[in-house]
DNA sequence: TATGCTTTTTAGGCTAATCTAAATAATCTA
DNA sequence: TAGATTATTTAGATTAGCCTAAAAAGCATA
Protein backbone atom coordinates (compact mmCIF):
# COMPACT_ATOMS: atom_id res chain seq x y z
CA UNK A 1 0.00 0.00 0.00
CA UNK A 2 3.12 2.71 0.02
CA UNK A 3 2.16 5.24 -2.02
CA UNK A 4 4.14 5.48 -5.49
CA UNK A 5 7.24 8.07 -5.54
CA UNK A 6 6.63 11.27 -7.38
CA UNK A 7 9.10 11.73 -9.82
CA UNK A 8 10.20 14.24 -12.63
CA UNK A 9 9.92 13.79 -16.35
CA UNK A 10 13.85 13.00 -17.09
CA UNK A 11 13.27 10.51 -13.75
CA UNK A 12 10.35 9.17 -15.70
CA UNK A 13 12.55 8.45 -19.26
CA UNK A 14 15.46 7.21 -17.16
CA UNK A 15 13.45 4.35 -15.16
CA UNK A 16 11.62 3.77 -18.23
CA UNK A 17 14.54 2.72 -20.42
CA UNK A 18 16.02 1.06 -17.59
CA UNK A 19 12.76 -1.27 -17.40
CA UNK A 20 13.50 -1.72 -20.78
CA UNK A 21 16.55 -2.64 -20.97
CA UNK A 22 16.50 -4.82 -18.17
CA UNK A 23 13.72 -6.81 -20.08
CA UNK A 24 11.06 -6.02 -17.73
CA UNK A 25 13.25 -6.58 -14.86
CA UNK A 26 14.88 -9.25 -15.12
CA UNK A 27 18.51 -8.23 -15.94
CA UNK A 28 21.44 -5.69 -14.59
CA UNK A 29 21.55 -2.86 -16.54
CA UNK A 30 24.84 -0.88 -17.32
CA UNK A 31 25.38 2.69 -17.08
CA UNK A 32 26.69 2.67 -20.99
CA UNK A 33 23.61 0.66 -21.95
CA UNK A 34 21.26 3.42 -20.25
CA UNK A 35 23.67 6.55 -22.02
CA UNK A 36 23.54 5.32 -25.19
CA UNK A 37 19.64 4.76 -25.40
CA UNK A 38 19.01 7.97 -23.69
CA UNK A 39 21.38 9.86 -25.98
CA UNK A 40 23.10 11.13 -23.26
CA UNK A 41 26.73 10.99 -21.35
CA UNK A 42 27.48 8.10 -19.12
CA UNK A 43 28.77 10.76 -16.28
CA UNK A 44 24.68 11.71 -16.29
CA UNK A 45 23.46 8.88 -15.81
CA UNK A 46 25.42 8.09 -12.86
CA UNK A 47 23.96 11.42 -11.50
CA UNK A 48 20.47 9.97 -12.01
CA UNK A 49 21.04 6.71 -10.93
CA UNK A 50 21.92 8.21 -7.46
CA UNK A 51 18.38 9.83 -7.79
CA UNK A 52 16.32 6.88 -8.69
CA UNK A 53 18.27 5.17 -6.01
CA UNK A 54 17.50 7.50 -3.43
CA UNK A 55 13.71 7.13 -4.88
CA UNK A 56 14.29 3.47 -4.20
CA UNK A 57 12.65 2.93 -8.15
CA UNK A 58 16.53 0.76 -8.70
CA UNK A 59 18.77 -0.60 -7.09
CA UNK A 60 21.93 0.67 -7.78
CA UNK A 61 25.54 -0.87 -7.38
CA UNK A 62 28.05 1.08 -8.04
CA UNK A 63 30.91 -0.05 -11.01
CA UNK A 64 28.05 -3.04 -11.30
CA UNK A 65 25.03 -1.79 -12.64
CA UNK A 66 21.21 -1.44 -11.63
CA UNK A 67 18.01 -3.44 -10.67
CA UNK A 68 15.12 -2.07 -11.37
CA UNK A 69 13.29 -2.56 -8.13
CA UNK A 70 9.41 -3.56 -7.51
CA UNK A 71 7.83 -0.09 -6.96
CA UNK A 72 9.96 0.74 -9.95
CA UNK A 73 8.92 -1.55 -12.31
CA UNK A 74 5.09 -0.17 -11.46
CA UNK A 75 6.03 2.79 -11.79
CA UNK A 76 7.76 2.42 -15.31
CA UNK A 77 4.74 -0.05 -16.12
CA UNK A 78 2.16 3.00 -15.82
CA UNK A 79 4.67 5.17 -17.91
CA UNK A 80 4.13 2.55 -20.15
CA UNK A 81 0.72 2.55 -20.31
CA UNK A 82 -0.16 6.42 -20.64
CA UNK A 83 2.57 6.23 -23.63
CA UNK A 84 0.98 3.29 -25.22
CA UNK A 85 -2.81 4.64 -24.78
CA UNK A 86 -1.42 7.94 -26.14
CA UNK A 87 -0.07 6.07 -29.16
CA UNK A 88 -3.56 4.90 -29.80
CA UNK A 89 -5.59 8.05 -28.88
CA UNK A 90 -3.36 9.70 -31.46
CA UNK A 91 -3.45 6.76 -34.80
CA UNK A 92 -6.97 5.59 -33.88
CA UNK A 93 -8.96 9.49 -33.01
CA UNK A 94 -6.51 12.32 -34.59
CA UNK A 95 -5.40 9.84 -37.79
CA UNK A 96 -1.38 10.13 -36.73
CA UNK A 97 0.55 7.84 -38.72
CA UNK A 98 2.12 4.70 -36.94
CA UNK A 99 5.48 6.45 -37.48
CA UNK A 100 4.61 9.70 -36.40
CA UNK A 101 3.61 9.10 -32.99
CA UNK A 102 6.79 7.95 -30.96
CA UNK A 103 7.84 11.63 -30.32
CA UNK A 104 4.41 13.07 -28.91
CA UNK A 105 3.34 10.02 -26.79
CA UNK A 106 7.02 10.20 -25.28
CA UNK A 107 5.80 13.87 -24.31
CA UNK A 108 2.09 13.24 -23.43
CA UNK A 109 3.10 10.11 -21.00
CA UNK A 110 4.35 12.62 -18.66
CA UNK A 111 1.08 14.14 -17.65
CA UNK A 112 0.19 14.15 -14.34
CA UNK A 113 -3.38 13.10 -13.75
CA UNK A 114 -5.40 10.61 -11.12
CA UNK A 115 -8.02 10.70 -13.84
CA UNK A 116 -6.99 11.42 -17.75
CA UNK A 117 -5.66 8.30 -18.25
CA UNK A 118 -8.64 5.75 -17.27
CA UNK A 119 -10.68 8.44 -18.50
CA UNK A 120 -8.65 8.40 -22.06
CA UNK A 121 -8.41 4.50 -21.59
CA UNK A 122 -12.37 4.48 -21.30
CA UNK A 123 -12.94 6.72 -24.35
CA UNK A 124 -10.45 4.48 -26.45
CA UNK A 125 -12.39 1.56 -25.54
CA UNK A 126 -9.76 -0.41 -23.93
CA UNK A 127 -7.46 -1.27 -26.35
CA UNK A 128 -5.10 -4.12 -25.58
CA UNK A 129 -2.25 -3.06 -28.09
CA UNK A 130 -0.62 -0.10 -29.18
CA UNK A 131 0.08 0.99 -32.76
CA UNK A 132 2.92 -0.70 -32.76
CA UNK A 133 1.82 -4.19 -31.07
CA UNK A 134 2.91 -3.47 -27.97
CA UNK A 135 0.49 -4.78 -25.09
CA UNK A 136 -0.53 -2.18 -22.59
CA UNK A 137 -0.63 -2.52 -19.42
CA UNK A 138 -3.50 -1.83 -17.07
CA UNK A 139 -4.09 0.28 -14.14
CA UNK A 140 -2.40 -2.34 -11.93
CA UNK A 141 0.48 -2.20 -13.58
CA UNK A 142 -0.37 -5.95 -15.30
CA UNK A 143 0.63 -6.36 -18.76
CA UNK A 144 -0.57 -9.37 -20.96
CA UNK A 145 1.24 -10.51 -23.80
CA UNK A 146 1.64 -13.65 -26.08
CA UNK A 147 4.43 -15.04 -26.77
CA UNK A 148 6.41 -13.99 -29.58
CA UNK A 149 10.07 -14.41 -31.00
CA UNK A 150 12.15 -12.19 -33.74
CA UNK A 151 11.20 -13.07 -37.53
CA UNK A 152 15.22 -13.52 -37.72
CA UNK A 153 14.41 -16.82 -35.19
CA UNK A 154 11.50 -18.27 -36.95
CA UNK A 155 11.38 -21.46 -38.67
CA UNK A 156 11.60 -22.04 -41.78
CA UNK A 157 8.42 -22.32 -44.10
CA UNK A 158 6.27 -22.07 -40.49
CA UNK A 159 3.75 -19.38 -40.78
CA UNK A 160 3.15 -16.46 -38.50
CA UNK A 161 1.47 -13.34 -37.16
CA UNK A 162 3.67 -9.90 -37.58
CA UNK A 163 2.22 -8.79 -34.18
CA UNK A 164 4.73 -6.20 -32.95
CA UNK A 165 8.12 -4.01 -34.03
CA UNK A 166 10.93 -3.27 -31.73
CA UNK A 167 12.14 -0.36 -33.17
CA UNK A 168 9.80 2.13 -33.97
CA UNK A 169 12.19 4.88 -35.43
CA UNK A 170 9.94 6.53 -38.24
CA UNK A 171 12.51 5.57 -40.78
CA UNK A 172 12.07 1.84 -39.99
CA UNK A 173 8.06 2.06 -39.87
CA UNK A 174 8.22 3.45 -43.35
CA UNK A 175 10.19 1.06 -44.68
CA UNK A 176 8.43 -1.50 -43.44
CA UNK A 177 5.41 0.16 -45.14
CA UNK A 178 7.31 0.48 -48.47
CA UNK A 179 8.00 -3.25 -48.01
CA UNK A 180 4.27 -3.82 -47.35
CA UNK A 181 4.66 -5.46 -44.14
CA UNK A 182 2.30 -4.32 -41.56
CA UNK A 183 1.09 -5.26 -38.39
CA UNK A 184 -1.12 -8.51 -38.79
CA UNK A 185 0.41 -10.05 -42.07
CA UNK A 186 1.31 -13.74 -42.37
CA UNK A 187 4.53 -14.03 -42.66
CA UNK A 188 6.41 -16.89 -44.03
CA UNK A 189 10.73 -17.60 -44.00
CA UNK A 190 11.22 -19.37 -47.35
CA UNK A 191 14.76 -18.68 -47.82
CA UNK A 192 17.55 -18.19 -45.15
CA UNK A 193 20.73 -17.09 -46.69
CA UNK A 194 23.57 -18.31 -45.00
CA UNK A 195 26.16 -15.54 -46.02
CA UNK A 196 24.06 -12.04 -44.82
CA UNK A 197 21.59 -13.70 -42.71
CA UNK A 198 19.05 -12.10 -45.15
CA UNK A 199 15.36 -13.61 -45.46
CA UNK A 200 13.15 -14.34 -48.48
CA UNK A 201 9.71 -13.99 -46.84
CA UNK A 202 6.46 -14.57 -48.53
CA UNK A 203 3.27 -12.18 -47.21
CA UNK A 204 -0.43 -13.12 -46.40
CA UNK A 205 0.36 -15.81 -49.14
CA UNK A 206 1.03 -13.51 -51.68
CA UNK A 207 3.82 -11.50 -52.43
CA UNK A 208 7.62 -12.57 -51.75
CA UNK A 209 10.31 -9.59 -50.67
CA UNK A 210 13.79 -9.92 -49.78
CA UNK A 211 14.67 -8.10 -46.27
CA UNK A 212 17.65 -7.65 -44.24
CA UNK A 213 19.24 -9.21 -41.32
CA UNK A 214 18.50 -6.18 -39.74
CA UNK A 215 15.01 -5.63 -40.46
CA UNK A 216 13.86 -9.51 -39.36
CA UNK A 217 15.63 -8.43 -35.87
CA UNK A 218 13.09 -5.82 -35.67
CA UNK A 219 9.85 -7.56 -36.21
CA UNK A 220 8.18 -9.92 -33.61
CA UNK A 221 5.85 -12.88 -34.89
CA UNK A 222 3.65 -15.24 -32.73
CA UNK A 223 4.35 -18.68 -34.42
CA UNK A 224 1.11 -20.53 -36.08
CA UNK B 1 7.90 35.62 -41.65
CA UNK B 2 9.91 35.53 -39.27
CA UNK B 3 10.22 32.21 -37.40
CA UNK B 4 8.36 31.98 -33.59
CA UNK B 5 11.39 31.73 -30.71
CA UNK B 6 10.77 28.85 -29.08
CA UNK B 7 10.01 29.14 -25.44
CA UNK B 8 10.45 26.77 -22.19
CA UNK B 9 7.47 25.22 -20.83
CA UNK B 10 7.67 27.92 -17.50
CA UNK B 11 8.67 30.66 -20.09
CA UNK B 12 5.29 30.17 -21.85
CA UNK B 13 3.33 30.53 -18.76
CA UNK B 14 4.76 33.84 -17.89
CA UNK B 15 3.92 34.80 -21.47
CA UNK B 16 0.07 33.90 -21.21
CA UNK B 17 0.00 35.16 -18.15
CA UNK B 18 1.79 38.64 -19.47
CA UNK B 19 -1.24 38.54 -22.13
CA UNK B 20 -3.86 37.74 -19.92
CA UNK B 21 -3.09 40.86 -17.75
CA UNK B 22 -2.22 43.19 -20.58
CA UNK B 23 -6.23 42.98 -21.39
CA UNK B 24 -4.74 41.03 -24.77
CA UNK B 25 -1.98 43.16 -25.32
CA UNK B 26 -3.69 46.82 -24.36
CA UNK B 27 -1.79 47.65 -21.13
CA UNK B 28 1.41 47.84 -19.34
CA UNK B 29 2.10 45.00 -16.45
CA UNK B 30 3.42 45.01 -13.65
CA UNK B 31 6.26 42.89 -11.88
CA UNK B 32 4.49 42.50 -8.97
CA UNK B 33 1.29 41.70 -10.51
CA UNK B 34 2.47 38.51 -12.95
CA UNK B 35 4.14 37.50 -9.17
CA UNK B 36 0.91 37.52 -7.73
CA UNK B 37 -0.84 35.89 -10.95
CA UNK B 38 1.95 33.19 -11.36
CA UNK B 39 2.28 32.33 -7.48
CA UNK B 40 5.96 33.37 -7.40
CA UNK B 41 8.44 36.09 -6.17
CA UNK B 42 8.76 39.07 -7.86
CA UNK B 43 12.68 38.88 -7.75
CA UNK B 44 11.88 35.27 -10.19
CA UNK B 45 9.54 37.56 -12.41
CA UNK B 46 12.53 39.78 -13.06
CA UNK B 47 14.73 37.05 -14.20
CA UNK B 48 12.08 35.73 -16.34
CA UNK B 49 11.12 38.99 -18.03
CA UNK B 50 15.08 39.23 -19.28
CA UNK B 51 14.72 36.14 -20.80
CA UNK B 52 11.55 37.17 -22.78
CA UNK B 53 12.65 40.11 -23.53
CA UNK B 54 15.72 38.52 -25.27
CA UNK B 55 13.39 36.42 -27.16
CA UNK B 56 11.92 39.32 -28.29
CA UNK B 57 8.68 38.10 -27.05
CA UNK B 58 7.93 41.21 -24.76
CA UNK B 59 9.56 44.91 -24.23
CA UNK B 60 10.53 44.95 -20.77
CA UNK B 61 10.92 48.52 -19.25
CA UNK B 62 12.96 48.42 -16.37
CA UNK B 63 11.25 49.55 -12.99
CA UNK B 64 8.68 50.69 -15.40
CA UNK B 65 6.44 47.69 -16.55
CA UNK B 66 6.09 45.40 -19.53
CA UNK B 67 4.64 45.33 -23.26
CA UNK B 68 3.86 42.07 -25.51
CA UNK B 69 5.35 42.22 -28.52
CA UNK B 70 4.17 41.28 -32.10
CA UNK B 71 5.38 37.90 -32.17
CA UNK B 72 5.06 37.36 -28.46
CA UNK B 73 0.86 38.24 -28.86
CA UNK B 74 0.63 35.35 -31.67
CA UNK B 75 2.65 32.91 -29.04
CA UNK B 76 0.79 33.59 -26.37
CA UNK B 77 -2.43 33.11 -28.65
CA UNK B 78 -1.48 29.64 -30.09
CA UNK B 79 -0.78 28.88 -26.53
CA UNK B 80 -4.17 29.95 -25.25
CA UNK B 81 -5.45 28.41 -28.74
CA UNK B 82 -4.23 24.65 -27.43
CA UNK B 83 -4.75 25.55 -23.84
CA UNK B 84 -8.83 25.82 -24.62
CA UNK B 85 -8.74 22.98 -27.32
CA UNK B 86 -7.54 20.38 -24.71
CA UNK B 87 -10.06 21.47 -22.21
CA UNK B 88 -12.84 20.92 -24.92
CA UNK B 89 -11.41 17.33 -25.82
CA UNK B 90 -11.35 16.82 -21.70
CA UNK B 91 -15.29 17.66 -21.47
CA UNK B 92 -16.60 16.88 -24.73
CA UNK B 93 -14.37 13.30 -25.36
CA UNK B 94 -13.43 12.28 -22.08
CA UNK B 95 -16.33 13.46 -19.75
CA UNK B 96 -14.20 15.83 -17.82
CA UNK B 97 -16.68 18.32 -15.67
CA UNK B 98 -15.62 22.43 -16.12
CA UNK B 99 -14.21 22.28 -13.16
CA UNK B 100 -11.56 19.66 -13.25
CA UNK B 101 -9.75 20.34 -17.06
CA UNK B 102 -7.67 23.66 -16.22
CA UNK B 103 -4.90 21.60 -14.28
CA UNK B 104 -4.74 18.83 -16.64
CA UNK B 105 -4.63 21.93 -19.62
CA UNK B 106 -2.50 23.81 -18.05
CA UNK B 107 -0.11 20.90 -18.88
CA UNK B 108 -1.33 19.76 -22.07
CA UNK B 109 -0.87 22.93 -23.42
CA UNK B 110 3.27 23.02 -23.40
CA UNK B 111 2.98 19.57 -26.06
CA UNK B 112 5.11 20.51 -28.39
CA UNK B 113 4.25 18.76 -32.38
CA UNK B 114 3.76 20.91 -35.21
CA UNK B 115 0.53 18.45 -36.43
CA UNK B 116 -0.98 18.24 -33.08
CA UNK B 117 -3.28 20.48 -32.33
CA UNK B 118 -4.53 21.49 -35.90
CA UNK B 119 -5.48 17.68 -36.10
CA UNK B 120 -7.01 17.97 -32.49
CA UNK B 121 -8.87 20.83 -33.75
CA UNK B 122 -10.35 18.87 -36.97
CA UNK B 123 -11.22 15.97 -34.36
CA UNK B 124 -13.30 18.19 -32.07
CA UNK B 125 -15.26 19.53 -34.85
CA UNK B 126 -13.91 23.07 -34.61
CA UNK B 127 -15.00 24.35 -31.47
CA UNK B 128 -15.59 28.28 -31.13
CA UNK B 129 -15.31 28.43 -27.31
CA UNK B 130 -14.10 26.30 -24.58
CA UNK B 131 -15.72 24.76 -21.96
CA UNK B 132 -15.56 28.55 -20.07
CA UNK B 133 -17.03 30.26 -23.30
CA UNK B 134 -14.01 31.58 -24.05
CA UNK B 135 -13.26 31.33 -27.61
CA UNK B 136 -10.06 29.63 -29.36
CA UNK B 137 -7.46 31.20 -31.70
CA UNK B 138 -6.90 30.11 -35.02
CA UNK B 139 -4.18 28.51 -36.26
CA UNK B 140 -3.23 31.84 -36.69
CA UNK B 141 -3.69 33.40 -33.71
CA UNK B 142 -7.04 35.14 -35.08
CA UNK B 143 -10.01 34.91 -32.32
CA UNK B 144 -13.06 36.39 -32.15
CA UNK B 145 -15.19 37.18 -29.69
CA UNK B 146 -18.49 38.85 -29.28
CA UNK B 147 -18.92 41.99 -27.20
CA UNK B 148 -19.41 40.43 -23.29
CA UNK B 149 -20.00 42.90 -19.98
CA UNK B 150 -19.63 41.52 -16.50
CA UNK B 151 -23.07 40.60 -14.92
CA UNK B 152 -22.12 42.88 -12.75
CA UNK B 153 -22.90 46.12 -14.97
CA UNK B 154 -25.51 44.64 -16.35
CA UNK B 155 -28.64 46.85 -16.96
CA UNK B 156 -31.71 46.22 -14.46
CA UNK B 157 -34.47 44.19 -15.80
CA UNK B 158 -32.35 43.23 -19.37
CA UNK B 159 -32.30 40.05 -20.53
CA UNK B 160 -28.36 38.97 -21.28
CA UNK B 161 -27.08 34.89 -22.02
CA UNK B 162 -24.36 33.96 -19.17
CA UNK B 163 -21.61 33.81 -21.89
CA UNK B 164 -18.14 32.46 -20.12
CA UNK B 165 -16.79 32.52 -16.51
CA UNK B 166 -13.85 35.22 -15.73
CA UNK B 167 -12.50 32.75 -13.01
CA UNK B 168 -12.25 28.88 -13.85
CA UNK B 169 -11.27 27.84 -10.32
CA UNK B 170 -12.99 24.92 -9.72
CA UNK B 171 -13.92 26.25 -5.90
CA UNK B 172 -16.06 29.22 -8.01
CA UNK B 173 -17.12 26.69 -11.13
CA UNK B 174 -18.49 24.49 -8.09
CA UNK B 175 -20.51 27.21 -6.55
CA UNK B 176 -21.54 28.08 -9.82
CA UNK B 177 -23.06 24.99 -10.49
CA UNK B 178 -24.83 25.04 -6.85
CA UNK B 179 -26.46 28.16 -7.62
CA UNK B 180 -28.12 26.61 -11.07
CA UNK B 181 -26.24 29.09 -13.35
CA UNK B 182 -25.00 27.54 -16.16
CA UNK B 183 -23.48 28.54 -19.61
CA UNK B 184 -26.10 29.69 -21.98
CA UNK B 185 -28.75 30.49 -19.42
CA UNK B 186 -30.88 33.49 -19.82
CA UNK B 187 -30.42 35.55 -16.97
CA UNK B 188 -31.79 39.18 -15.63
CA UNK B 189 -30.83 41.75 -12.91
CA UNK B 190 -34.22 41.87 -10.87
CA UNK B 191 -32.32 43.82 -7.89
CA UNK B 192 -29.45 45.69 -7.05
CA UNK B 193 -28.71 46.21 -3.69
CA UNK B 194 -26.62 49.67 -3.28
CA UNK B 195 -24.94 48.58 0.14
CA UNK B 196 -22.83 45.71 -0.79
CA UNK B 197 -23.85 45.51 -4.64
CA UNK B 198 -25.01 41.99 -4.20
CA UNK B 199 -27.85 40.76 -6.86
CA UNK B 200 -31.15 39.32 -7.49
CA UNK B 201 -31.26 37.20 -10.70
CA UNK B 202 -33.95 35.53 -12.56
CA UNK B 203 -32.29 32.48 -14.46
CA UNK B 204 -34.15 31.69 -17.61
CA UNK B 205 -36.96 33.62 -16.51
CA UNK B 206 -37.87 30.82 -13.69
CA UNK B 207 -36.30 30.60 -10.22
CA UNK B 208 -34.65 33.67 -8.73
CA UNK B 209 -31.45 33.34 -6.83
CA UNK B 210 -29.23 36.27 -5.04
CA UNK B 211 -25.42 36.35 -5.78
CA UNK B 212 -23.27 38.69 -4.71
CA UNK B 213 -20.32 40.92 -6.08
CA UNK B 214 -17.89 38.70 -5.96
CA UNK B 215 -19.95 36.47 -8.01
CA UNK B 216 -21.24 38.72 -10.41
CA UNK B 217 -17.87 40.82 -11.27
CA UNK B 218 -16.82 36.78 -13.34
CA UNK B 219 -19.52 36.81 -14.93
CA UNK B 220 -19.60 37.25 -18.17
CA UNK B 221 -22.55 37.86 -20.28
CA UNK B 222 -23.85 39.04 -23.96
CA UNK B 223 -27.00 41.72 -23.81
CA UNK B 224 -29.89 40.66 -25.50
C1' DT C 1 10.79 69.05 -2.19
C1' DA C 2 12.25 66.01 1.58
C1' DT C 3 10.86 61.88 3.58
C1' DG C 4 9.02 57.59 3.90
C1' DC C 5 6.52 53.77 1.82
C1' DT C 6 6.11 50.65 -2.09
C1' DT C 7 7.86 48.48 -6.06
C1' DT C 8 11.45 46.57 -8.47
C1' DT C 9 15.99 45.00 -9.19
C1' DT C 10 20.39 43.04 -7.77
C1' DA C 11 23.36 39.89 -5.31
C1' DG C 12 24.14 35.62 -3.88
C1' DG C 13 22.43 30.76 -3.22
C1' DC C 14 19.97 26.41 -4.15
C1' DT C 15 18.38 22.21 -6.97
C1' DA C 16 17.77 19.54 -11.27
C1' DA C 17 19.83 18.12 -15.27
C1' DT C 18 23.21 18.34 -18.13
C1' DC C 19 28.36 18.58 -19.71
C1' DT C 20 33.90 17.78 -19.96
C1' DA C 21 38.03 16.17 -18.00
C1' DA C 22 40.24 13.47 -14.74
C1' DA C 23 40.43 9.67 -11.55
C1' DT C 24 39.44 5.06 -10.41
C1' DA C 25 37.49 0.36 -10.80
C1' DA C 26 36.68 -3.65 -13.60
C1' DT C 27 37.86 -6.60 -17.20
C1' DC C 28 40.47 -8.46 -20.92
C1' DT C 29 44.62 -10.27 -22.83
C1' DA C 30 49.20 -11.57 -23.68
C1' DT D 1 49.01 -11.96 -13.44
C1' DA D 2 50.64 -7.36 -15.08
C1' DG D 3 49.45 -4.11 -18.30
C1' DA D 4 46.35 -2.23 -21.27
C1' DT D 5 41.84 -1.16 -22.32
C1' DT D 6 37.18 -0.17 -21.20
C1' DA D 7 33.56 1.16 -18.04
C1' DT D 8 32.25 3.95 -14.47
C1' DT D 9 32.45 7.49 -11.14
C1' DT D 10 34.01 11.94 -9.32
C1' DA D 11 35.13 16.82 -9.66
C1' DG D 12 34.03 20.95 -11.21
C1' DA D 13 31.10 23.89 -14.54
C1' DT D 14 26.91 25.55 -16.76
C1' DT D 15 21.97 26.77 -17.46
C1' DA D 16 17.08 27.23 -16.09
C1' DG D 17 14.15 28.42 -12.63
C1' DC D 18 13.42 29.37 -8.35
C1' DC D 19 14.48 31.58 -3.50
C1' DT D 20 15.83 35.40 0.43
C1' DA D 21 17.87 39.59 1.79
C1' DA D 22 19.49 43.91 0.61
C1' DA D 23 19.88 47.83 -2.44
C1' DA D 24 17.91 51.05 -5.48
C1' DA D 25 14.28 53.38 -7.94
C1' DG D 26 9.76 55.36 -8.09
C1' DC D 27 5.86 57.50 -5.88
C1' DA D 28 2.99 59.79 -2.65
C1' DT D 29 2.24 63.25 0.52
C1' DA D 30 2.88 66.47 3.89
MN1 LIG E 1 9.15 10.73 -22.23
MN1 LIG F 1 4.45 2.15 -29.26
MN1 LIG G 1 0.86 25.86 -18.43
MN1 LIG H 1 -10.95 27.62 -20.20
Amino acid sequence: MGNLPSLTSAEENYLKCIYHLSGGGKMLVSTNGIAAEIQTKPASVTDMLKKLQKKQVIDYYKYKGVNITRSGKLVALLIIRKHRLWEVFLVEKLGFHWDEVEEIAEQLEHIRSINLINKLDHFLGYPRVDPHGDPIPNEDGIIESKPKILLAKLTQDKEARFISVKNTSPIFLQYLDKLGLHLGSDLKVLDRNEFDHSLQIMINQGSTIFISRDVAENILVSEQ
